[in-house]
Order: C-alpha cells, then sequence, then structure tokens
DNA sequence: TAATTTACATGATGATCATCATTTATAAAT
DNA sequence: ATTTATAAATGATGATCATCATGTAAATTA
C-alpha cells in the first residue's frame, strides 16, 4: 500500500528517530530491524526502500543523532543563567542524562561500538565527533584562542563521556552517583 | 575423549583469556561461542562443561581480565622511574594501548557494552571497577588523604576511559594520535 | 586389570538475524 | 478515467547464534 510523499518522508525521519534511540539504548548489535520497524509502526519489509542495508542506517543514525543533540543543546544554552560551558556540564553530569543514554550523548552510549565497526561508520561517527567538538569550543569564553578552546574541549568531553560510560556501568546506584558528583565538582 | 585434570583446568584458563580478548576486540555481542571455542582450540560442545552459559561466562571474564591487567600493572609500577602514577597515565594513553584493545582497559573496551547487560554482569563489572579503582589509588602520593586519592582517581580515570574510547572510534589517524596527546598533556 | 567417570566431539534444535522477491494497494502522472 | 510508479506488507532465504542430547575415548579409581 503506497502512502504519500510526504507520508514516506516523514517514516523516514521516524525510522532515523527511531533508531538513533534504540542503537544508543541497545548498541549497534543489540536491535534488529524487525524490531525497530516494529517500534516505528511498520513492517520490516518497508527499511530497504529507505536505506540500503543495516550499515546504511547506522551511518546515517549518526549524523541524524547530532542534529538532534545539537538542537537540544540550544535550548540548554538558552535557558542556561551563569556560564553556558558549566550549565552544560552539569546537565552532561546528571542521573538523568545517565538513565535515558537513548536521547544522549553519543560518544559514550556508542563509542565504544563505533569503535569496532567498518570503516564508513567510523568515518561518520568522526564528522559526528568533529561536530560535537565544535560546539563545546563554542560555549568557551571567546577571549581565549582557538587552539586553548580545542585542548580544553577535548580534555573536558574525554572526562565527561569517561564518566557517563563509568556511571552506566556500575551497578552500586551510590558509586555511580559518586561518580558523576566528583566529577561535576573536580570540573567547576 | 577425556583429557587429565590439569589439562582440563588449563582449558577452562585458556577459554577465559581467550574470551578476555576477544570479548574487549569484538564486544560481548561480537563473539559467539563456537568461535571462541575454535580459536581455543576445542568444539563448542565442550564449553558447556566448563560454563552454565555465555552469560556466566561473560560475568566471569571480567574478574579474569582484571587480574591480568593487575599483574600487568605490577610491570609497568615495577620498571617506571619517576613519578608511577605519570608513568601509567603515559602507558594508558599511549597509541599502542588504543590498538591493542584486547589486551588493554576493560573499562574503556567494555564499559557501554556492561552498562546494557543483566544485573548479574553489571554487577561482576562493578567489583571489577572497585579493584581497578584501588590500583589507581595506591599510585597515588601517600601523603594524600584517602579520600583526596579517591577523588582525584575517580577524575583521573573518567578521562583517561573516555580518551581512550573516543581515540579508538576516530577513523582520522591524525585526530586519535591529538586526543592521546592533549591529554596526557593536559593530565600532567 | 576392570569399572567408572568425565572432558570433549558431533550433530541437531529452535531462535534470531539481515536481506530480498513478490504482491498489494494507493498516490501521482497522464 | 486510466495508467504508471512506488511505499509498504508478506513470506521466504540462508546465515548465525546459544544451547543441549548423545556418543566416545581416555583418565581416574577401585
Amino acid at each position: 500500500m503506497r502512502v504519500s510523499r510526504e507520508q514516506a518522508a516523514e517514516n523516514r525521519g521516524k525510522i532515523l528517530h527511531t533508531a538513533a534511540q534504540l542503537f544508543r539504548e541497545k548498541g549497534f548489535d543489540g536491535i534488529g530491524i524487525a524490531d525497530l520497524m516494529k517500534k516505528v509502526g511498520l513492517t520490516h519489509g518497508g527499511f530497504y526502500g529507505h536505506f540500503t542495508s543495516k550499515e546504511d542506517l547506522m551511518a546515517q543514525t549518526c549524523a541524524y543523532a547530532v542534529d538532534e543533540l545539537l538542537a537540544q543543546g540550544e535550548v540548554v544554552r538558552a535557558t542556561a543563567k551563569g556560564s553556558k560551558y558549566k550549565a552544560f556540564i552539569s546537565h552532561y553530569l546528571s542521573s538523568w542524562h545517565r538513565d535515558n543514554p537513548g536521547s544522549g550523548c553519543l560518544m559514550a552510549a556508542l563509542g565504544a561500538d563505533a569503535a569496532r565497526q567498518s570503516p564508513a561508520i567510523k568515518q561518520a561517527f568522526t564528522q559526528s565527533f568533529n561536530r560535537l567538538l565544535s560546539a563545546m569550543m563554542n560555549l568557551l569564553p571567546a577571549t581565549k584562542t582557538e587552539a586553548a578552546k580545542r585542548e580544553q574541549a577535548l580534555l573536558t568531553l574525554a572526562t565527561l563521556v569517561g564518566a557517563q560510560v563509568m556511571a552506566r556501568a556500575v551497578d552500586d546506584p551510590k558509586l555511580s552517583e559518586e561518580i558523576l558528583r566528583v566529577v561535576n565538582k573536580k570540573l567547576h
């Protein structure tokens, strides 16, 4: 049953949005095409009209997830009272972010997965990384040099990603909270 | 064909050692029992005499990998000229470590995977985390308080893990080197 | 030496997976 | 109004997976 052009485009967007969430929640290997499409509200057969393969979807999802993250970041940025940089750090290290990887940082959720994937996906991931890094640099005081901003953004991003990976991996709630709290404190 | 008790024990150890390597290289979902056993030099059927399930192996592998890491850490520690803490950081952020996740840090290789696994595995992972954290604290000057050592170890570990995850995920060799170099510089 | 135990091999099970050929229904084009 | 194009549904394909029942040969025990 054919649908309208706009309906098809909307379906394609839904696949990307749902994939961006499920991949981050369950990993690239943790979700299949059939389950993904069921969540979208379609059957698995229609998938290959929109994407040539699962790998194709994985690559496109990296870019899509960053689009969403940067849009989400604009909101945090607009509502921040004091330093936008510190507001971002606190937001990143929140327990909400820890408990909702599906709408959170791509690096923390899929960085380790991406490292094991094909060159095509690693390339898409690298572009996403560069976009996130640039966004972080823009939160830093304009008085600093570009080189200094880049170094600080790299260091801070590494710390944030590692903290969130560890906070999510451990079972002990107190330990998980401690990781987020201590890193948040040290980063301010 | 039955083998001797010691041969059986050695086989069990080989399974753990190989699993510890392959899981870190390919992720928990990236390697199957049949391929793992083939790498050990046995067939898949023998696996269930040593472990009750793949999940059982995953949990035991977490502890085993840390045993190896701590033994490996003793070597670095013994051969370090100056500060053992800084020697560890440089070793962690080396390109050798980036390119050999199979014998590297458990957190960086499997942290994101562990977050998605069953409580039993997250529990084993948490114990491994605590052991690694203690080992890091022991590298810090004895003059500091336990609380201060713990905070610094947590912060540094987060930064190291995040840096290695990112360095492995990106495709661009120069960018990957930059991440390791900048974080290494900032951490000294 | 004979009996027993058991580590591993073989082969099968059913589940899940990505992918694709075919069909169907409906939007778009004529 | 008729034709054409196509998005999605259906169902099948072969591959891979974890797990297990059974067989076998050799180590252990008696």
